[in-house]
DNA sequence: AAGTAGGGCAACCGCGTCGCC
DNA sequence: TGGCGACGCGGTTGCCCTACT
């Protein structure tokens, strides 16, 4: 199999990082920064190419990374991205702060992937098996014009556009005590005119997604920062529409049993009328 | 206790894009 | 404007651990 060209040019090594590259490769980027990846190995006294350093400070050494399993919260934003962005796992993990893209595909691949397959073959209402198009992005015929693309490279994958708002808050995640709160549209084709007969939508079987009939809009807009350049939600729309307030809500109340804090609510909005 | 299968995850590979010359 | 190198991304591989037989 062919090198890739940057790891011809000297004996690398390969394979699982040692402890003491670790510190070498942390001891050189804390100080120097990693400025171009191709001559880090060099400097910082390793037998490894460009690539795999960036690789690996990226996945593993970067500061601020998040370890461990991914939470509830997490998996149903994952799962709501991956519906509107396709395999794009970079851009997905730009919305989970201290997770990287490899490590968002991985868990899709070995857990989400699975659970959502399982569910659908269950077909359990107001589940994971509403989630359909597994491992593929909603079809444009789902798409709804609220959501602009404004990327010439997404337009050619079709990127779909089914939300009237996705509205994500996780900086406040940092905080100790402040809610998270993401707001989703719920899944399906068409809206009762009767409000109560909203069908829910829930990426997570088994929580408690009954709320009341005010309870909507609650989420906070991202930043400029973080929200996803591609995605222009048009949240006006909901207004001159005149579409009712009670909101279908996923109320995820996991913080609070961490840390005492405030709950995490999932949120979605109904659908534009047709 | 040994062998095997499957899952999870870190790392690698190839390709597309971008910037510089 | 074309070539080249660097970077970033998504797909894939392969190792390690654990559960099962």
């Amino acid at each position: 199999m062919r090198r890739h060209s940057c790891c011809n040019k000297q004996k690398v090594k390969r394979g699982l990082w040692s402890p003491e590259e670790d510190e070498k490769l942390i001891n050189y980027i804390s100080i120097h920064g990693h400025g171009s990846w191709t001559s880090v190995p060099k400097l910082a006294g390793l037998q490894r190419c460009g690539k795999s350093c960036r690789l690996r400070w990226i996945n593993y050494l970067r500061p601020g990374l998040k370890r461990g399993s991914f939470s509830p919260q997490e998996a149903a934003l994952i799962i709501e991205l991956h519906r509107i962005l396709g395999n794009r796992w970079s851009q997905i993990a730009k919305h989970l702060p201290g997770r990287t893209d490899n490590e968002v595909k991985n868990f899709w691949h070995t857990s989400l992937k699975k659970k959502l397959k399982s569910s659908h073959a269950l077909n359990l209402p107001g589940a994971l098996a509403t989630c359909p198009d597994i491992g593929h992005p909603i079809s444009s015929e789902d798409a709804n014009p609220n959501l602009i693309i404004n990327s010439q490279q997404d337009q050619q994958h079709h990127i779909p556009t089914p939300i009237t708002m996705l509205q994500v808050d996780l900086e406040l995640q940092h905080n100790n005590c402040c809610p998270t709160m993401v707001n989703f549209p719920p899944l399906i084709p068409a809206v009762p005119s009767d409000s109560s007969s909203y069908v829910t939508w829930s990426p997570l079987v088994g929580y408690d997604h009954q709320l009341g009939p005010n309870q909507h809009d609650i989420g906070h807009p991202i930043s400029s920062e973080d929200a996803n350049p591609n995605l222009i939600i048009n949240s006006q729309q909901d207004q001159q529409h005149h579409i009712p307030t009670p909101i279908t809500m996923l109320q995820v109340d996991l913080e609070l049993q961490h840390n005492n804090c405030c709950p995490t609510m999932v949120n979605f909005p109904p659908l534009i009328p047709a």
